[in-house]
DNA sequence: TTGACGCCCATATTGTCCCATGATAGCCCA
DNA sequence: TGGGCTATCATGGGACAATATGGGCGTCAA
């Protein structure tokens, strides 16, 4: 599997190490880079992390800016500047810093979710209140979906 | 065979382990998926599951709406981040999360339905719930579309 | 020195692999 | 056409490996 996928909670030990579920760590060791890239989610309680694929979607977000503008600098900051590259130590762990932990609100444990290209980190708590928010509206959505469709295709349409 | 059809009752043993049907794994291994993607049905209480097909059909939707927009962090989320890529092992079989099995209410027997480029596993009692009702609209249908035909139907249009 | 960090080892639990068995269905051959 | 034989499948259980987690110790820098 080249996407991270799925969504595994982890406890922070009396250190502040955190084990990289064992599925992300093989996405990254695919997608060939060594570490974790983290940054603090742009509207978001929770951080963005992941490797390459992460990395891409930043510079191609920037580089849609013309140079010299003021949102170039504001994206270039909010994202380059707050990043951290984590090292992933012998058993799989990484250790947040502590502006990320406050920016997400995480104390002793952590959910890392996977969205495909990238992943990301939620204090457990917060996780679910977003995912019930995120589980309605896409339901909403496949509804609208499904009468926009039949409206459409009146008879005999399938799927 | 390319595509999943028919539907078939397997009890899950003392580990949690359930056989996917054979016919099924043959068209996962045609696929090329090594595994069974997974991933709570969006407004109903099964599971959906699948290979390539299914994920690429995921991947579609997802890709479909800009990067960093709010639809797409929410289909990802609900998505991705409720997905599992299931082990098969050299028996065939598959062990289901416990949030799966909560959300399709599943205990000590599933039933796989076989949906052309997916399947889906229900418990069996819902199941059956979810034909009959299914059943019914399709008759119920049928019926109206046989009058709806009457009626535009020059002769014999009554009432 | 003191604290933070990197590196090493220990351990329980979970998951994965391997082998065994009963049942079934399809096949071959008389 | 009937009967037995075999390949495939669903299922069960034990052995082993990987993972998540906890702690010790040396090193580097403030």
């Amino acid at each position: 599997m080249d996407r991270f996928v799925s969504h595994h909670v982890l406890r922070l030990d009396a250190k502040g190490r955190v084990s990289v579920p064992a599925s992300f760590r093989a996405v990254l060791a695919r997608d060939g880079f060594d570490g974790l890239y983290c940054h603090p989610a742009l509207d978001r309680p929770a951080l963005d992390a992941g490797g390459n694929a992460l990395l891409a979607e930043i510079e191609a977000l920037i580089s849609g800016f013309p140079p010299y503008s003021e949102q170039r600098e504001q994206f270039s900051l909010a994202l380059y500047g707050t990043s951290e590259t984590l090292k992933i130590d012998g058993e799989g762990r990484v250790v947040l810093t502590d502006t990320h932990k406050i920016h997400a609100g995480i104390k002793d444990a952590v959910i890392f979710v996977g969205l495909g290209h990238k992943l990301r980190i939620w204090e457990p708590g917060r996780f679910r209140a977003e995912l019930t928010e995120a589980t309605d509206k896409v339901r909403a959505f496949k509804q609208e979906l499904g009468t926009r469709t039949a409206a459409a295709k009146p008879l005999g349409a399938r799927e």
